[in-house]
DNA sequence: TAAATATTACTAAGCGCTTGCTTATAATAA
DNA sequence: TTATTATAAGCAAGCGCTTAGTAATATTTA
């Protein structure tokens, strides 16, 4: 029967709870690896890899499934839906985002400093990330209205954060909000353009985008 | 008879090309005036309000016939097929923003001037048209590889445009290309996180953007 | 221990529904 | 008339997902 399914909804994340000491740096590295290896982290990835190219609602199951050599029915033994798949790469992708921002500023206090590696490690995830990051972006409106709640509410913090980080950079103080957009926006963005085959170096870029962003805050 | 189509396919934007003096002004601001009036731009206005909210893929054909008043089978006597209508919002959608930023640098000779009004115009542009913008972007993968090819060259010409006014501001030059890239970038993705119910102010973020450029420039 | 019983991962077949689009037909306009 | 614009009805194809069943592996029981 598909009572594996129930296993699926409360596990959607499940290993990245419990190694937490060892696997920071490899976890910042690698999204996936918030997932355990397996047909389900292969389902997600090979999902990944069809939505973004082609989109949520025109990519079929089956397409998926046969992508790591299942059967049309087998993807619903891992995962109870469609939708939920969505969610899950979703729910991965976001934190794995933050979890490289995170790595990046660790041990910095300087203001400039932290905003620096921010940005470098945000532009630099987006780029190497670029086919996920793709999916987390423009499929956020093809998730069910309950899963959107919970990934906006995720995003709220991502922004506040960032906000957090620059208020020491930015005068007029009244100009926080749209730099902050700026520098979310200029990131986010690196996801839709980017093409490793034109331009392999993503750390260049990360660099790049870091001083830009300096220089536009005065520093 | 389906004859009609013909026509559909040889004059996707037919006023256009006729009315070029007097209407310059009024094409910067509506992008639809590119289109006659009548149930044919009725129903690309409907298309671009769905595609923009649900995608391409997710939104039926009967949906945005409806939406004009129309019986399902009406709008095939207008446009050939759904991707047609697609590929005529696309048309007329790069046209618009191309007409938007080409207005506004009119008799403007200095270089930091032209790049400073393309900024403000280009922001603002996919500020206000941030409904049809979104298509423009996040649908171009929906767009049939014919389509797809003429679409892409338009394009092309837009960021070699950019990187022609901005070459006289951008040292050293081999940042031309990565700058380029930002400017765009940042521009293009107002269209994604633009709420006009937040923000209703458009021609403030504009001049706000073309500041932040200005300086990220070292102007 | 071994037999009995669940559980898991998977497939072939296919159900009910929606999709883009066509056809046949009618009404209207030049 | 002849061309145009619309509709009601519906087709073929494709969709997400379920069902019934198989085989392999765990778990429980005697």
């Amino acid at each position: 029967m598909a009572k594996t399914n129930l296993t699926a909804t409360t596990e959607l994340v499940p290993r990245a709870r419990r190694a937490t000491a060892d696997n920071d740096a490899r976890r910042a590295k690698d999204p996936w690896s918030l997932l355990p290896d397996g047909v389900r982290r292969s389902l997600a990835q090979a999902a990944v890899e069809e939505f973004s190219k082609r989109g949520f609602h025109a990519t079929p199951t089956r397409d998926i499934a046969t992508r790591v050599g299942m059967s049309a029915a087998g993807l619903y033994v891992h995962y109870r839906s469609k939708a939920e798949l969505l969610y899950a790469i979703s729910l991965i992708g976001h934190e794995a985002a933050q979890n490289a921002v995170d790595a990046a500023m660790i041990g910095l206090v300087e203001p400039a400093e932290r905003v620096r590696a921010y940005v470098k490690a945000f532009t630099i995830w987006h780029a190497v990330n670029h086919t996920l990051a793709r999916v987390l972006q423009y499929e956020l409106r093809s998730l069910s209205p309950e899963h959107y709640l919970t990934i906006a509410a995720i995003r709220r913090a991502t922004e506040q954060q960032a906000a957090k980080e620059l208020r020491p950079l930015v005068r007029p103080a009244r100009d926080l909000k749209i730099k902050t957009r700026a520098v979310l926006s200029l990131g986010i963005d690196v996801a839709r353009w980017y093409d490793p085959s034109k331009e392999p170096d993503a750390e260049a870029i990360g660099e790049k985008y870091a001083e830009m962003i300096m220089c536009m805050l005065g520093k």
